[in-house]
DNA sequence: GGACGTTCTGTTTTT
DNA sequence: CAGAACGTCC
């Protein structure tokens, strides 16, 4: 379970264990003049721009090293990141530089400085230190209950919709009671025929607190509360954090700039590191303005602009520039290299998404080969999580090892939710997101009736769930006598669990929790290619909580506390797998292009470089969002050290469906003398002999047409019986053929379609017809193949 | 009341 | 495709 080992990786790796390898006024010399007067800049507030690899995080770091090697106490130094990757990467260089002591800097995420300053000081707000921290997930979870609670539509309220909403709020520090006061949003909801988005609001936020629960945002908006009501807060903060450096600042929302802002009021010793041509997180309320504005809002400021690219090659650069050349908003600066010309940018067409696959995958075969390069020197980048499916596929059958990053994480799984679910409500019995989603799981007969009266009773009371368990008789809850019975067990578990909670280990408690609750029991009754892998993953949870229990000798931190609950703060916002242990793994990466920030690698492909993929369907709508999509693939080009490859597909398989695409205005926005010209084709006759659509087709979305289909997937496979029957009749055909075949036309045939689907082997052209021709659920079980050639 | 099977729906990026 | 919702049966 690859996903896993990312996770054991996290609390094996003694980061700190580093000797320091040289002197910060050796090291000072390995900088250029910009970078090295902007390390030097310790006073005051200072702006970097800094392009894509123009050395950024050297500069970060050198600036910590700096900052400790003239006396400054690490206690106070603040560092911000966005991810926990960068945040990890900063901590690992700095203590390279200055050795152990950079232990004590605090360098994170925003969400996990917050998270720790909210655990400690939250209390002001009414929240205890073991707050639960809610992921989307759970955020969704809740705002559906309330809809459904409030009997709306939940076609109209659509949980995705709704958090939006509330999400983009909160990151503008308007909470619920603002919200419905606020005449500009109620009527944008109005007209946007949802006038009750901010009941659900204003019910959300009283039950994460009744839960004693909070969301992403809340991390930063109840931070901000904090340090706006009490003051004596603020000052302990301020005094505590002379030095305040914040990475990434273009994607700051309001909400983080605020705290920075506050953070750094007193003393402004404040360095910011960004570039406004790589925000690419418009999306989740990053301000772009943020970064633009700092020099108002810090009329002292200096700024250093690092413009000088160390990473890639002249083609890729220019290219790069090239594309963002068309965007209106940004700083002026000029990103230029004194490396070499480098290779020219080849642009892969295929046919089909499995072919985009084998042609990478056949590339890096051969680039490995002859480049004598590792796998880890390749990176595959994509817009959607959704496409690694093809590509794997292909790596794997060419025996590339690879890595994929992001995607569904471990901690998404249901088997993994399901069970930090237990331990949450040990933590935290508020928690009913948790209570309810292992109430009855594994089934111990507590079903959706007896669940919906804890739950009115709760309601009426205004009490947590829990405290009507505790108490049914108190709040005239009534069951049957079973159905009691069954949930005073339950009671008594989860009680007797909580008991334990600082008198065993970590691991310890966790073990006997999945044993006495029947989840290990369940998991391995499942004996199915999924329920086993499930199994492996609770496994993998349990492996790695027993690493965090034992880290304690690993790292001379005998005396901290290596109880569940700590373990379960340290997960909470562990929500990507950024933990690669690049010493012992040589892996093609595989990544979307929002993930792949921050890195580089000797050779990159970019692939689905098509319209309305990438660029996204939903950001041909506007200008700032196509303009945020053409920074996103700037970002994904300057990736690459020697070599982008880019490709593009003219179908492929999405939610079932085949679809039919032309490659991306991307393609065309690059200056041809950065193109190679010997573009590679594929070789297939499909491709040779449809023409390429040359027509204009900006803003032509339909060009992106649905046509019907369904992935032969094996489990489909086995009920398409009459499929199967059909194709047995034909040795020279299988049912395989189909999904790697090359669409030549389709067309309507009645109430049906006709998909003719050309085949991989000679002789192998095959027309499926599909009997229901129905928008959706076009699936094969209907289908019916010939051969017609 | 609860298990189990079928149908429907939403589909970007992340802390 | 996966998860939720709905329907059916014991």
């Amino acid at each position: 379970m690859i996903l896993g080992f990312t996770l054991l990786q996290f609390y094996r790796k003694p980061i700190f264990a580093h000797k320091k390898e040289l002197k910060v006024t050796q090291i000072l010399d390995q900088l250029n003049e910009e970078q090295r007067s902007a390390v030097k800049a310790t006073e005051g507030p200072v702006m970097v721009v800094a392009g894509a690899g123009s050395g950024k995080t050297r500069v970060l770091t050198y600036r910590i090293a700096y900052l400790l090697e003239n006396g400054v106490d690490p206690f106070n130094i603040l560092a911000l990141t966005f991810t926990n990757k960068a945040a990890r990467e900063m901590k690992e260089r700095v203590a390279r530089l200055v050795g152990p002591e950079a232990r004590n800097v605090w360098m994170g995420t925003f969400h996990s400085v917050f998270a720790r300053i909210l655990r400690s000081d939250g209390h002001l707000l009414g929240y205890p230190s073991n707050f639960t921290i809610y992921d989307t997930d759970d955020s969704k979870s809740l705002i559906r209950t309330i809809v459904k609670e409030l009997q709306l539509d939940k076609k109209v309220y659509t949980a995705n919709t709704v958090l939006g909403r509330i999400s983009s709020s909160k990151n503008n520090l308007i909470n619920a009671q603002g919200y419905n006061n606020d005449d500009e949003i109620t009527t944008a909801d109005k007209a946007a025929g949802r006038p009750f988005t901010g009941k659900i609001y204003a019910l959300y936020e009283k039950r994460l607190f009744q839960y004693k629960a909070m969301d992403f945002d809340d991390l930063l908006f109840k931070t901000n509360i904090l340090l706006r009501d009490f003051p004596e807060i603020l000052h302990k903060y301020q005094h505590k954090f002379h030095y305040i450096l914040v990475d990434e600042y273009q994607d700051t929302n309001y909400s983080q700039y605020l705290i920075v802002k506050k953070l750094a009021a007193n003393n402004e010793n404040i360095c910011v590191v960004g570039d406004d041509a790589q925000s690419i997180y418009a999306f989740r309320g990053a301000n772009i303005a943020n970064i633009l504005n700092f020099k108002h809002d810090y009329p002292e400021v200096k700024l250093f602009k690092l413009e000088q690219n160390y990473r890639s090659t002249q083609n890729i650069v220019n290219a790069a520039n090239g594309i963002i050349a068309n965007n209106k908003e940004q700083i002026q600066k000029v990103v230029w290299t004194e490396n070499s010309t480098g290779h020219k940018i080849p642009v892969i067409r295929t046919s089909t998404d499995s072919e985009e696959g084998r042609m990478i995958a056949g590339d890096i075969f051969e680039t490995r080969m002859n480049e004598h390069c590792a796998n880890k020197d390749f990176a595959i980048l994509y817009r959607t999580n959704a496409q690694s499916r093809a590509l794997e596929e292909a790596l794997r059958k060419q025996n590339i090892p690879y890595r994929i990053y992001g995607g569904l994480s471990f901690y998404q799984r249901k088997e993994i939710k399901d069970l930090l679910a237990y331990f949450r409500l040990i933590i935290n019995h508020n928690d009913e997101e948790a209570l309810f989603r292992i109430i009855n799981f594994p089934a111990r007969g507590i079903g959706k009736t007896s669940q919906q009266k804890i739950s009115i009773k709760a309601q009426e009371h205004d009490v947590t769930a829990w405290e009507v368990i505790n108490h049914p008789h108190q709040y005239g809850l009534e069951l049957g006598a079973s159905v009691a019975t069954r949930l005073h067990q339950f009671k008594t578990m989860i009680a007797g669990f909580a008991s334990q909670l600082h008198k065993k280990n970590a691991y310890d408690l966790a073990k006997h929790i999945a044993a006495t609750t029947g989840m290990i029991r369940t998991l391995n009754e499942d004996k199915t290619p999924e329920g086993i892998s499930r199994f492996e993953n609770l496994e993998e949870l349990l492996n790695a909580i027993n690493e965090f229990t034992n880290k304690a000798a690993a790292e001379g931190e005998e005396d901290k506390p290596r109880s569940l609950d700590i373990f379960m703060q340290d997960v909470a916002l562990l929500t990507d797998q950024d933990n690669e242990d690049k010493n012992d793994t040589d892996k093609v990466s595989l990544m979307t292009v929002h993930a792949a920030k921050g890195l580089e690698f000797p050779f990159v492909y970019i692939v689905g470089l098509e319209e309305n993929l990438f660029p996204s369907m939903q950001s041909l709508n506007t200008r700032a969002d196509l303009e945020e999509e053409r920074r996103l693939f700037y970002v994904a080009l300057t990736r690459a050290e020697k070599k982008a490859t880019l490709s593009y597909a003219e179908t492929r398989y999405k939610w079932g469906n085949l679809i039919m695409s032309e490659g991306s205005r991307f393609l065309e926005e690059i200056n041809e003398e950065y193109i190679d010209s010997n573009r590679m084709y594929n070789t297939s006759a499909s491709a040779k002999n449809t023409p390429r659509h040359q027509g204009d087709r900006r803003g032509d979305t339909s060009s992106y047409k649905k046509i019907g289909g369904g992935t032969p997937d094996s489990s489909k496979f086995k009920k398409a019986s009459a499929l199967k029957k059909d194709t047995a009749s034909y040795p020279d055909i299988s049912a395989d053929d189909i999904r790697p075949g090359v669409l030549v036309s389709h067309q309507r045939f009645g109430s049906g379609k006709v998909l003719h689907i050309e085949g991989e082997g000679p002789n192998k052209k095959a027309t499926i017809f599909f009997k229901d021709a129905g928008e959706k659920n076009l699936l094969l079980k209907f289908a019916r193949l010939k051969i017609i050639k």
